[in-house]
DNA sequence: CATATTTTGTGATTTGTTTCACATCTTTTT
DNA sequence: AAAAAGATGTGAAACAAATCACAAAATATG
């Protein structure tokens, strides 16, 4: 029962992952306490969204006395799973992967990639501080470190047939960064990332705001753009 | 007047991309008429949605006949100024940098990076496909190519900064990969790339959907991650 | 050529999200 | 200790997005 499968991160998770950079950095800063108009302003939304995002997240704070940064960040956590560490398995060791493979945010977020895969021999034998499979290993590693989370880095044309390898060993959830819309059981989640997208939204923005005139207009093209 | 800037590309707009790329695909294909709900099995949305989304596009077809490929794309393109080229510059030549300018699928799509920078003077005597930079030459380029948009590639500390030269030099839109909120003028528009949070969302999702039992709360949960 | 069929395009309706407004609780001040 | 001030948390209201439903148009059929 395969479907295209896709989905779209909900707002107010975009605005939690907002608020919790926000908070780190706040932290590192020595502030131990902040208040609902504080994330607001270092984030850009407004005092009453940070509540009801708290409250659909079941967060809460004291009345006056706003939130402690340590208890909220803790509450994070464990929202997000972020007490445990994931496993991820990256496949496709071409400019993305190398890219992807070097990003030490991901560590950092108790998020790490326990092996690369690749069909091509030569990127095997490369070396690099990650170890490099052919795909014949997937299964082997995707057990041993239970994996339930991998990154697709192949070309276009690969990409259907490794996430239906992904799946038959188990995975459930993919980040694609291959421009296809993926087919995959219902209970998979997919959560593709296409980079000329977000470019062209951004030329496409940027030709509008430079063809609006008023001020009014440009706050109806604000609205639009979910400033 | 700076103030945070950041904004989410509407769904509406996302779902136009995907329904692009289907286009392309189909016409390569050799099929040269389409209706909404061909559109719709191929994206995984509803045929209605596919309709309104392009009533606000103010994209027409034939009654009964559907819309024909060619024309469709050509509409497309014009909406997002595809049928002239994009000049970009790319800041930063590390990890991630490097992916990118290597990335054909931008030229594909008539988004030429003309020029790359970067502080590091071991990068620019590399020797890639494209010329590597030193920041002083930002402004020459960025006259010379009539470039409006940019990629920040650059370390998290040094983002706010890079960003604030590009605008001095007239840049109106960033592509921003380093997991910072800019502080920039209301006139120019900032999409933030976050690979980490694309992956902590996936993992969030994941988590939801292994605890999820009856059916009855599945389809809640499809709802809540826009499936 | 009249009738049946199919698909678009868009008001009307439903569903979801954000903003408003204020009761409630907590801390500070007098 | 009472009053004032400041912040949360949450229903209600306003706004936005998605779905429904159907008239209107185009094509196919007999
Ligand atoms: N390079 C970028 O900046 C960039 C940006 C956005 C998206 N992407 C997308 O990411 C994907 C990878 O891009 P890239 O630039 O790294 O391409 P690439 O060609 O450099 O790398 C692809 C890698 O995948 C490997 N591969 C191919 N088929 C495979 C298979 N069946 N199983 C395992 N490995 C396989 C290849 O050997 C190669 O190493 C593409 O889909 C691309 O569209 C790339
Ligand atoms: N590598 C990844 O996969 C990845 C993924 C997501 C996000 N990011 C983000 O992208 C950014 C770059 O990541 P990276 O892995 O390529 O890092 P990197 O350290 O490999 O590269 C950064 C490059 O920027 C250059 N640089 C530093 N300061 C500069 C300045 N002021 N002006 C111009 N150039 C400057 C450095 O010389 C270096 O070449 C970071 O913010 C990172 O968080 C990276």
């Amino acid at each position: 029962m395969k479907q295209i499968t896709k989905y779209v991160i909900k707002n107010s998770l975009k605005r939690i992952f907002l608020y919790r950079a926000c908070l780190v950095r706040l932290k590192l800063m020595g502030v131990e306490r902040v208040y609902s108009y504080t994330l607001a302003n270092e984030t850009g939304v407004n005092s009453d969204q940070v509540r009801k995002d708290f409250s659909e997240f079941k967060i809460t704070g004291n009345k006056r006395g706003g939130y402690n940064i340590d208890e909220l960040l803790e509450k994070m956590e464990s929202i997000f799973h972020r007490n445990k560490d994931h496993n991820l398995v990256l496949i496709g060791m071409g400019n993305m992967g190398q890219a992807l493979s070097k990003y030490s945010r991901f560590v950092q977020r108790n998020m790490n990639i326990v092996a690369t895969f690749d069909i091509d021999p030569f990127k095997q034998k490369q070396r690099s501080d990650l170890p490099v499979y052919s795909m014949n290993r997937l299964k082997e590693i995707i057990d041993r470190f239970r994996v339930k989370v991998a990154i697709i880095a192949v070309p276009e044309i690969s990409a259907q047939e490794v996430a239906d390898e992904l799946v038959r060993h188990g995975i459930k959830g993919i980040v694609n960064f291959a421009p296809v819309l993926l087919k995959m059981p219902p209970d998979v989640v997919v959560n593709n990332v296409n980079l000329c997208d977000e470019l062209e939204s951004v030329i496409y923005y940027v030709h509008k705001l430079m063809k609006v005139d008023g001020i009014k207009n440009l706050e109806l093209l604000y609205r639009d753009m979910k400033y």
